[in-house]
DNA sequence: CCTTGACTTAGAGTTAACTATAACTGTTAG
DNA sequence: CTAACAGTTATAGTTAACTCTAAGTCAAGG
């Protein structure tokens, strides 16, 4: 299926319906079609970008942020270095963090060893 | 016998004289030294403290659990499973954390490649 | 003695990201 | 036909974690 209401799509991307429509509101979420009635038609494509939504956040970019690059995603060739810039440099961030997180793994590991 | 003015311990562990009152207000950070004007004097314990509830915060944890590891912390031996469990726990949850931070570099980098 | 500056407290303000409410509308089952 | 239901909007409220302000204290240097 290609079509989700919104109760759809919050069940398919774990998002609460509330969320899906801020996000809309905020910009992150641009041209989300609606049927005759006004309600939200999410297509597999919304999902897939919903999903990436949810990447760049579960890795700290904030949605002011994402928000940008999907605007320079909507602006199209013309934009793609910017773009791509923007994803390396996330990269970038998204190593470090992992790097930092196994850090504290280890001290939370050590701490756990140390039975006092 | 090493001490810090709250100047320099926020130096020493990069958070604001703001930040290290407001753990302390919290109730993260409990039995800080006060010299004879009310001042803070931060000593190197404080420090290593001040760095683990880096490493918790850093991690997920939110400052309410940061606090309840640190009471389970501060009644010593008689609750060291609890506070064991509560370690293992969240080390689970940073294991879980890294995993999903993997997956998310991995479809950062695959957009990257997309070269559109 | 006086000013400067680093500290103190209580409490107010800010920000991001939701989350909920109220009032309303169109769809569908009985 | 109508009641329940699932959606809509605009707007208000919540939460976590700071961040700042105001008013005051204290010690040291000139």
């Amino acid at each position: 299926m290609s079509l989700y209401t919104i109760s759809q799509a919050s069940a398919e991307v774990e998002l609460t319906p509330y969320t899906l429509r801020y996000y809309e509101k905020e910009g992150l979420l641009p041209g989300v079609k609606k049927d005759s009635a006004g309600r939200r038609n999410y297509q597999s494509d919304d999902i897939q970008r919903i999903g990436f939504i949810k990447c760049l956040k579960g890795t700290g970019m904030s949605l002011k942020q994402i928000k940008e690059y999907g605007s320079l995603y909507a602006q199209g060739k013309k934009k793609f270095e910017e773009r791509n810039a923007m994803l390396e440099s996330h990269r970038e961030k998204i190593l470090l963090e992992i790097k930092t997180q196994k850090k504290y793994l280890k001290m939370v590991e050590a701490k756990i060893q140390m039975k006092i």
